[in-house]
DNA sequence: CGCAAATTTGACATCCCTCAAAATTGGTGG
DNA sequence: CCACCAATTTTGAGGGATGTCAAATTTGCG
């Protein structure tokens, strides 16, 4: 039989059960409180030329950096803002690497993105003042808390940061795009396939090689984030790595056969 | 046996074929040429209150009527800007409604969203400059082509605007997010449940009933916005009818339980 | 009124989830 | 530096949700 009338009330996925270990929250409202960080000093952060300021004149950073409140260290683990927590800030990862979470009323939770320097977290917030997701650290990081509305009066008198916003928040549409995409067209090699690549990239664009890098997020996080479950993750890292496309050591990915790697991830059409 | 090595050759989901029968592409680089209508009138625009100009005195709206071009008509099944076409202008609807889709290389196509008067289309392509995905109009609708490179100066000048334009891409970020935790959570139950209750209360932000209301779509185009097929949404609304939740009369929906529907969106958790 | 397109319904196949247990890794204290 | 334990990852067996294919029915449009 096919859908029958009680399946209607089948939960949604949730499989082990959560802990709810994640770190303590920091009260979001104090930024400069947690971490005695110097000022921010944009003309040496080495997440510049991807962050909002990349543009700007040596006077339009000068007043960027006023407007930048403090950096701030967060350890990994940690939540750097919460669920409808009210929207203050706008955080620029100056080093580091986060994933963008959503809960589920269900207890689910859905991963929307992974972040890395000079990506800007809590665009999603504006909108509405509230946090709708919520944004932790990977790895052990530093981000710069931009208050928005300080940021708001500067974008109007800077069209290169105002250019530089709008890039932002439009790639930040398109790359979700690509992600809504894979979760309701894509089986499950293709996505991990494609998650792989991306990953490459993004290593590449970062400065490092696209082809040799380290997963900073669990099976479960890749999981979440693809629709997918943790084993199902796991298997397919396996077959892949039998195929001889990729050597996986833990954490630890080398893609071996590129070229086979994207053909998994784009299969041709049925003849 | 679980994920064969050959299975990672296996092609995205590509049920019947697609005769590609879309409207003719119009030429978008001169969509004041397709239809002789008055410019517009911001003023009496009955999207007027979800559309950018929304918060402007009365000087910026006509400083921001002399920006936008013209109004368009757009016949229903006509796409409005295509993939890859070179992104020049922001669409705002002022009546009718549209789908925004998103191709897969494989052949497949992802509905990244539903749109209505007052929202925004393009946003995607503020970034590359190539419009990542397309439009095209569900029912004859009206827009008006907003040139991007002439609303930029605007938006420096007018706080309001500048905005509103940000509450626009912060909230398509934020719905977007939304659709993700369908995709990757939801079984298909809610993800329908949950399409309906979104739809009504469109439906409702329009003036309309919450729970009386047309789909200007397509089984298939929910399939494809849900990550389902067309004939999962057919068996699907008929078991909704069956156990008395909706009237279900071709694309006429009439919501009866309204709370039962919501307990299909977001099914208790497990104790 | 007639035909193409859309929708519904049915039977069957399969992809991936669920449950379970073993193996590995990483962090921590001695 | 090593031992220990929790967390993560891997692997296996089996089942269920939903896709695929096919045919019947209804709807929309000229």
């Amino acid at each position: 039989m096919y859908f029958t009338s009680k399946s209607l009330r089948w939960g949604l996925r949730d499989h082990k059960k959560k802990p709810a270990m994640e770190a303590p929250i920091v009260p979001p409202r104090s930024p400069a409180g947690r971490a005695a960080e110097p000022p921010a000093n944009c003309r040496h952060c080495p997440a510049l030329q991807h962050c909002l300021p990349a543009w700007l004149d040596e006077a339009g950073i000068t007043e960027f950096e006023r407007v930048v409140v403090r950096r701030l260290a967060i350890p990994r683990h940690q939540r750097m803002f919460g669920l409808d927590a009210p929207f203050e800030y706008l955080y620029a990862i100056r080093s580091g690497q986060f994933k963008g979470q959503r809960a589920s009323p269900g207890g689910g939770a859905q991963i929307t993105g992974f972040y890395m320097p000079g990506e800007l977290l809590g665009l999603e917030a504006i909108s509405t003042g509230q946090h709708a997701s919520e944004a932790v650290a990977l790895t052990d990081s530093t981000v710069c808390a931009l208050p928005y509305a300080m940021l708001t009066p500067l974008l109007g008198r800077h069209p290169p940061l105002l250019k530089q916003f709008h890039h932002v928040l439009s790639g930040e549409i398109a790359r979700q795009q690509s992600t809504m995409l894979l979760l309701g067209n894509a089986r499950a090699p293709q996505r991990l396939a494609a998650f792989l690549l991306d990953q490459g990239a993004r290593s590449a664009a970062q400065g490092d090689s696209a082809d040799r890098f380290a997963l900073r997020m669990s099976r479960d996080d890749i999981a979440a984030y693809l629709g997918l479950t943790g084993e199902s993750i796991s298997r397919l890292l396996s077959m892949l790595r039998q195929d001889g496309i990729l050597n996986v050591s833990n954490r630890a990915i080398d893609i071996l056969d590129a070229a086979r790697l994207r053909e998994v991830a784009t299969p041709l059409e049925p003849a």
